[in-house]
DNA sequence: TTGAAAGCGCTAACAT
DNA sequence: ATGTTAGCGCTTTCAA
């Protein structure tokens, strides 16, 4: 079954193994072209018996295809990338190709070395976070001459193909449905809104669809790091120490919209009658908190589905319209934003 | 700056671009060997100019090196994996290494599949959840020849070399812990327990130390799928409504156990007064909730990190010692287990 | 310091 | 249905 690990084995020892050509065994591996059954009995046998696995590097270097995807994501610990993951495996499971993840931590420059190490494989298309990259990082993408679809972020032009929500529309739409509640004394809290540019639309949008109503953010604050859920809490504390008078606060995501939640319903606070909120995601894992947190779904895993699906569009049909495709979130109003 | 993508750039296109040879092209883009300044810099002008990415493939199969760790874990979504990649990554950063993911789903099927794969890219290590596999499995790793380390648990016998915590004494200090705090009726509830070994583990070490002191486990409870913060508050809520007279629960997982905490707080229980509550992970997730959850380290990030050393120093010295580093985890009591 | 030649292990294309 | 040949794009080795 096993041998003592040496040299690792060869197509030719299969061939030799089983008495017969390379060829002929790299058919059967493959399951291409004909052969007689008998044939195929005796390479497989050998090739179980002696533990051969396949040279993918040879073999691909022979054949110029990789039927790798490269899908490069800013973190894995942000809840929203593992379900567009989840999208986009379940699309990629009937056919022949595997996703392979690059982490960015929401860095420029690391994102640019992970692109290039992952172009220095060859794969067969790429799909990425966001429509903002460094000039190096468009230039690579362009000239690697495979799809590449942009997936999360329409708020700009794609190098290929783009799938995914407008931000700064999903922020328009949440104030307008707090000012349509009747809401007017409004509080901001997020992450720190520098490298990440769907939060940052998100605020614009926000804010942009307040002036329309005639209404300004009233307080605000920002935080870079830490447990969310633990920041949102406080954050939360401290601005309505600071600012007792709001009647609603927008979280730009939903853990620290679950944090902010929890003290208030700990502190006896009327929630949403006293003070409304609203977060953004509409993360499954925060099913089965006191009261439903408004939200916004960003339709995470279809956009990882539809993502890999362009490409398997295109990897068939070069032609195959690339563009960009606008999904349209839907606002969550759960216990927390209600008419007043 | 950037050309129409038609055929990948090789090594002669730069060659070609510089006038030098592709053999000194090949030298300057990997720093080995001696080139003067001068080539260096013309060859490098050249390189960025076409916007050359390397072919690792062809690299990999002339050099026989692939500077690839093959991570195989089984899920993205349980907050546990996420941060032992977190130890992997730092600890790689400082080499040449990269780490590459496979996702098995808790299926040793796939996790087969997975395995097959990755070492067909022939990669210089594996680092590989848990102890149980396959005997297919366990057949390819030991037969490709280069370092494998089993992690998470250590509650067996490593194909080469295994870094993690006992799983059964993890549940055997908690039993302990529980009861020398004085609580005598207990319920536990968890993950259905066929796939997820440690957490099987956990529950037999937990349920001999309960026996050793004389006590049994009153009610159980056991879910495969959903929100785990959701499953947790129903299961608490089924489980006491069935079993009034318990004093402890015992979650196998500290997402349900917030689950639950949440509930019982809600609900007015005197928390850990008339109820005591333990999880298990130490998840930073959660940290911002009511009350802190008992729960118990699982030293994820250092397994991570050991992990990758280890990896490391097997490749500089193939005698380097190998076998099983047991780390310790420590009960950390928070709030809701407490002496009565 | 640079270059030339010979493969790495496989597969495409073409026999047979 | 099976075998033969000629590379894939790099790096190793050896020579200059």
């Amino acid at each position: 079954m096993t041998r003592p690990a040496t040299r690792p084995l060869t197509l030719r020892d299969v061939s030799e193994a089983s008495g017969v050509s390379e060829m002929t065994v790299s058919r059967v591996l493959r399951n291409r072209g004909d052969v007689s059954a008998a044939t195929r009995e005796k390479v497989l046998r050998a090739a179980k018996q002696l533990g051969y696995v396949p040279n993918k590097i040879a073999g691909a270097l022979a054949s110029q295809r990789v039927n790798l995807v490269a899908v490069i994501i800013p973190s894995m610990s942000n809840m929203v990338f593992p379900e567009v993951m989840t999208g986009i495996s379940r699309a990629l499971e009937e056919t022949d190709l595997q996703p392979v993840v690059g982490i960015t931590d929401y860095l420029p420059e690391k994102e640019e070395k992970v692109l290039y190490e992952m172009l220095s494989w060859r794969p067969s298309g790429v799909i990425i976070a966001g429509l903002e990259h460094s000039d190096a990082s468009r230039a690579m993408m362009a000239a690697a001459g495979i799809p590449v679809v942009e997936i999360m972020d329409t708020d700009g032009t794609p190098i290929d193909a783009a799938v995914g929500i407008s931000h700064r529309r999903a922020g328009r739409m949440m104030g307008q449905a707090i000012l349509e509640a009747g809401y007017r004394r409004i509080g901001f809290m997020g992450t720190q809104l520098g490298a990440d540019h769907r939060a940052r639309k998100r605020f614009e949008g926000f804010t942009e669809a307040l002036a329309k109503g005639g209404v300004e953010i009233e307080d605000r604050e920002f935080y870079a790091n830490g447990s969310a859920l633990a920041k949102g809490r406080e954050m939360t504390q401290a601005m309505l120490e600071r600012s007792p008078e709001l009647d609603f606060l927008y979280y730009s995501n939903d853990m620290i919209g679950a944090g902010g939640l929890l003290w208030l319903v700990e502190k006896g606070y009327d929630v949403p009658g006293k003070i409304g909120l609203a977060g953004f995601n509409d993360v499954r894992l925060l099913q089965g908190l006191p009261q439903k947190l408004a939200t916004m779904d960003s339709c995470r895993e279809e956009i990882g589905r539809r993502a890999a699906e362009m490409i398997t569009a295109r990897l068939t049909d070069p032609d195959a319209p690339g563009g960009k495709v606008e999904l349209s979130p839907k606002i969550n109003r759960g216990d927390t934003l209600r008419s007043r």
